[in-house]
DNA sequence: ATGGAACCTTGACCTGGATCAAGACGATGC
DNA sequence: GCATCGTCTTGATCCAGGTCAAGGTTCCAT
């Protein structure tokens, strides 16, 4: 987004706080705005019959989420929590849809930004249906090592990653319990590809866990 | 979308034409436009490494897809493949960028219908990771069951619905295989939920139907 | 530093559903 | 009518990973 185009959306929005674990919104209420992560960590959820969680979702600052209502009406699909203490800019609905009608490239940022989601989306549905646990913790391992290179560069990928999240959420979000990440992660460092210590994730054998991520056997 | 808006897409527009299992393009082709359904049906899918299938989208007329790359760049996230004779039309990008810069009300219809797509993968990957494969099934039909309801009025669901595709193919959308649908088709019935008759599935206990697509226990 | 509350790990057990294999059914052409 | 091919069903077996239960760590706040 454009300078201009930011200031324009400052003064449409209002500043919201949420202490960890605060629900932002539900999955069913009625969305008349969406939101913008200004500081902080946010989840998008989705919970079970049973209260079992699927994590759809990890949000930080600059990252909008809950539009799907805007555009299409209804409700939201998910719920939304506060994993930190956060400041969440909310934008009301009619305001902007003036604004992106009057501005085609703020329009086809939008769109840009809905289709990298649907990839996204796209990737899970992969990943949940089509591989199996060790192969979606060696590719989550893999994505947070990629995003954190310099430049996003493959090439200078880090030999260490910090997991942002505590590993109970990187269970829910790679679709498993943390009993199972436990003991996958154990295995992968049995197998000589990384080392754990606490939230650090030492990367011994990137082309391993690269492999692992494509065969999915450990 | 107004005559108008499609009169103008139809002049942008090239037809194609596929034969039953014909490729449309794959994942990872570079796309530089993206396709609507004039006649025929056709499958959005993502294979495995070990050639396992998972179905994103199955589309008959009218649905557009493959627009992702044409808003984010990059390439396909998934394959798609014609399930029988289909024709196809295809926009080319630039001409439906400017088309889409122009015309706010088109580039919020296209807002709405990704909206849409992220709305119906939420639902998906609800399914995936937090019903089993009953409760899959259950709610598959009965989406059916809705989307041929006059009016959209869940009142007045058919007791009979007929399946679109074969059940293998079924059973790739739902994230299962063939033998399982068998098994469990088999189940229902014995649960006195439905009768299946070759594609028909008659429909005997829509509430219990809807129960098992929450609690998901046959 | 110390007590407590999250969070994480490990073990034992169990089950949903995948896989493999073989037959039944149904549609299509000859 | 009969052979053939694709689609579906049924049975037997197996295993990834979920669940339950019991310690062990880590991180705070006091």
């Amino acid at each position: 987004m454009s300078g201009d185009q930011l200031s324009t959306i400052d003064t449409l929005a209002r500043e919201l706080t949420f202490g960890r674990g605060e629900m932002i919104f539900q999955e069913g209420d009625r969305g008349n705005g969406f939101y913008i992560v200004a500081t902080g960590k946010i989840k998008v959820f989705k919970l079970s019959f049973e209260g079992k969680e699927q994590i759809l979702h990890i949000y930080g600052p600059g990252h909008t989420f809950g539009e799907v209502p805007v555009f299409e009406g209804k409700s939201f699909p998910a719920s939304s929590m506060a994993l930190e203490p956060s400041t969440i800019l909310f934008l009301p609905r009619d305001a902007f849809v003036d604004l992106i009608t009057a501005t085609p490239a703020l329009a086809m940022n939008m769109l840009a930004d809905l289709s990298r989601r649907l990839r996204a989306f796209t990737v899970q549905i992969e990943n949940l249906s089509l591989k199996e646990v060790p192969a979606r913790l060696a590719a989550y391992i893999l994505t947070l090592a990629r995003e954190s290179a310099p430049d996003n560069d493959p090439e200078q990928m880090p030999g260490k990653v910090t997991l942002p999240i505590s590993k109970a959420q990187l269970a829910n979000l790679i679709g498993t319990t943390p009993e199972t990440v436990s003991r996958i992660f154990k295995k992968m460092a049995d197998a000589g590809l990384i080392t754990v210590q606490t939230k650090d994730i030492l990367i011994q054998d990137p082309d391993g866990l690269s492999e692992l991520s494509d065969v999915g056997r450990l």
